[in-house]
DNA sequence: ATACATAAAAATGTCAAAATTTTTGGATGT
DNA sequence: ACATCCAAAAATTTTGACATTTTTATGTAT
């Protein structure tokens, strides 16, 4: 049987609420935890704590833990929360950064690119999936990655897992557009960026996202 | 001598924090803290971690705690930062909110108000100065709780937390025209939100708070 | 002096058990 | 049927001891 380092309690721990693995809403509780990684309810306490820094996980004193809720009104909420800081970082990059930025974001882009071409081709399995959602992430964190804000990136990255921790349970209906449409966003996104275009990236960002609304 | 339960450690320890008491990046260490508040270090750990989901406390594996970092450069950021959500959460409550939402604002401000002008009149005492954080917290905390997003709500709380922590061990130049002038920005502020002009409201958020850019 | 290795000390992390609190489920009475 | 109370069970929190890791201090060689 597996035994767990502490770390890899928590990413493991961390894929499964994004995953949705761990239903959001859901009870959280130590002991039944505890069997599967082999350690003291402490420790996947302690876990959870800072699980709950990234806002993945809810703590109330004496009444444990939680996934974070969700509902059609939370959704829209990270959604639309979301936007506003990915406009900002963007805008922010476009303004001030440099040519590195510049190849970062193409070098994310052309990496998630890639993933998206496998995923039309073949169908899209599981493991596709947690690897398009990586990329996924790595390009939109290369976006605002030049806005020279670490708060904002540091808080856009808790965002942005709270809002796969919400989306991914509901998105189960991945029509075949689905992905042709997300795949001809990110090319927008990038354009508008590499243009440095600082409206239209704005808008185009806005409109990636609207559907979650 | 006092008995602490454990939330008093967490609400002592935010003070503490958040008055920098405990100084901008110094290091915590949990044993030091056992004596005074008569508990073991994992329960001091627990609460630290606590205190890291709102950002005034970084944590790092194997290397516990520490006050958050402050520089130039980062009191710059959170304060961008913070007029960034102020802005948006309070244009967003100047759409939608409703009366309740002028009348809390109007509440906060009066409060507050009351406060600024005993300052002003007699000295600024320490503890003053305590009942003056939390008047002008509620008071900003107001102004954007008509914008209908938890989230956005939640993260502000967060980052006024910070800005304080970092801005609180630097302004001890409090000239006597320092408060008269707060006391106008907090005002125009108000004045715009209720006038119902996000532009100019707006625009006194970014006012009263460009000292610290 | 500087760099490096090593031992001692301090700090941090993990554990299992005990204490406390909340939740559950059934009995009682209305 | 419904609410209330109580006891048992379960969950959570706290503790103190122990294990591990990091930091500090010391000594040695270059």
């Amino acid at each position: 049987m597996k035994t767990y380092s502490t770390n890899e309690i928590y990413s493991d721990l961390y894929e499964q609420l994004i995953n949705a693995v761990i239903p959001a809403g859901s009870k959280i509780k130590p002991v039944e935890l505890q069997s599967k990684y082999g350690c003291s309810t402490n420790t996947i306490r302690d876990t959870l704590l800072r699980l709950s820094k990234i806002g993945l996980v809810t703590f109330q004193m004496q009444r444990g833990f939680r996934a974070r809720e969700t509902s059609p009104e939370k959704r829209a909420d990270i959604a639309k929360f979301r936007v506003l800081l990915e406009q900002e970082g963007a805008a922010l990059s476009i303004r001030k950064a440099g040519l590195d930025w510049e190849i970062r974001l193409n070098t994310a882009h052309h990496k998630l690119s890639h993933i998206e071409k496998l995923m039309t081709k073949h169908g899209l399995t599981d493991e596709h999936l947690l690897v398009w959602s990586s990329a996924e992430f790595e390009f939109h964190d290369a976006l605002i990655s030049g806005c020279a804000s670490d708060i904002l990136i540091e808080t856009y990255g808790h965002i942005y897992a709270q809002f796969r921790q919400q989306f991914v349970a509901q998105e189960r209906d991945f029509g075949s557009n689905y992905f042709e449409s997300i795949i001809h966003e990110h090319a927008t996104i990038l354009q508008a960026a590499l243009a440095r275009n600082e409206e239209a990236c704005k808008l185009a960002i806005h409109d990636h996202m609207k559907r979650n609304f």
